[in-house]
DNA sequence: CACCCGATTATCT
DNA sequence: GATAATCGGGTGT
């Protein structure tokens, strides 16, 4: 088990939105209960110069973790009631950056994660930013903390997704720069939010 | 302090 | 496809 260090989330952020598909999110709750989920789904939110981003307009207190560290975690609450992940990630010498995980696929933990969502079929358990967190347990406690060292949330290497199984699209949920293209996913996963 | 609206989801038609 | 649920941050009065 190796864990992406510092490095890995030290690059361009559309670059780490895809080489994140394929990757392990590993969540520990109370140092029992382990979690464990494939990322199969992301977007890259550029920064200060990037309009849907939560960056753009420069640093506030919410979106601080934005401009900090590499390969810390930016959690944020939105529609008043769901959680959103995102990695920080960024090129050197770039202001602000983050990827958003959009959908996992459930490796481990599958009776916690239904306990929490109250849904029948597994396909739609962690298919959305908002109903990964939830079944993860990830929320403002964990927003900040560094995910390249053991702790509550770290993400772990594994065996990278060829270029010709992404598939780039638009990016959801956003009304500005909403032509670019800046989601990925893996092609053809079922637990993707939107083919 | 009022108002707007968002990196969403579940549920209904 | 449309909409309610629910709330905190940002903006303007």
């Amino acid at each position: 088990m190796k864990i992406l260090k510092q490095a890995f989330y030290q690059r361009d952020t559309a670059l780490v939105a895809q080489e994140l598909l394929g990757k392990i999110i590993v969540r520990v709750i109370d140092d029992t209960i382990i979690l464990k989920g494939r990322i199969v789904e992301t977007e890259a939110y550029m920064g200060i110069y990037d309009e849907a981003s939560h960056a753009f307009g420069g640093k506030r207190v919410r979106n601080a973790p934005l401009f900090g560290p590499v390969g810390h975690a930016y959690v944020y609450f939105t529609y008043g009631m769901h959680f959103c992940l995102n990695f920080v990630s960024r090129a050197q010498g770039i202001p602000a950056g983050g990827v958003l995980i959009r959908a996992l696929e459930t490796i481990q933990g599958i009776e916690y994660m239904h306990s929490k969502r109250r849904m029948k079929n597994l396909a739609t358990l962690t298919n959305g930013p908002g109903k990964l967190t939830q079944a993860f347990s990830i929320e403002r406690a964990l927003n900040g903390i560094d995910v390249t060292k053991k702790g509550p949330l770290f993400v772990i290497d594994a065996p990278p997704i060829h270029t010709h199984d992404i598939v780039a699209a638009t990016r959801i949920g956003i009304s500005k720069a909403a032509d670019e293209l800046l989601r990925f996913y893996i092609k053809g996963s079922p637990f993707v939010s939107r083919s």
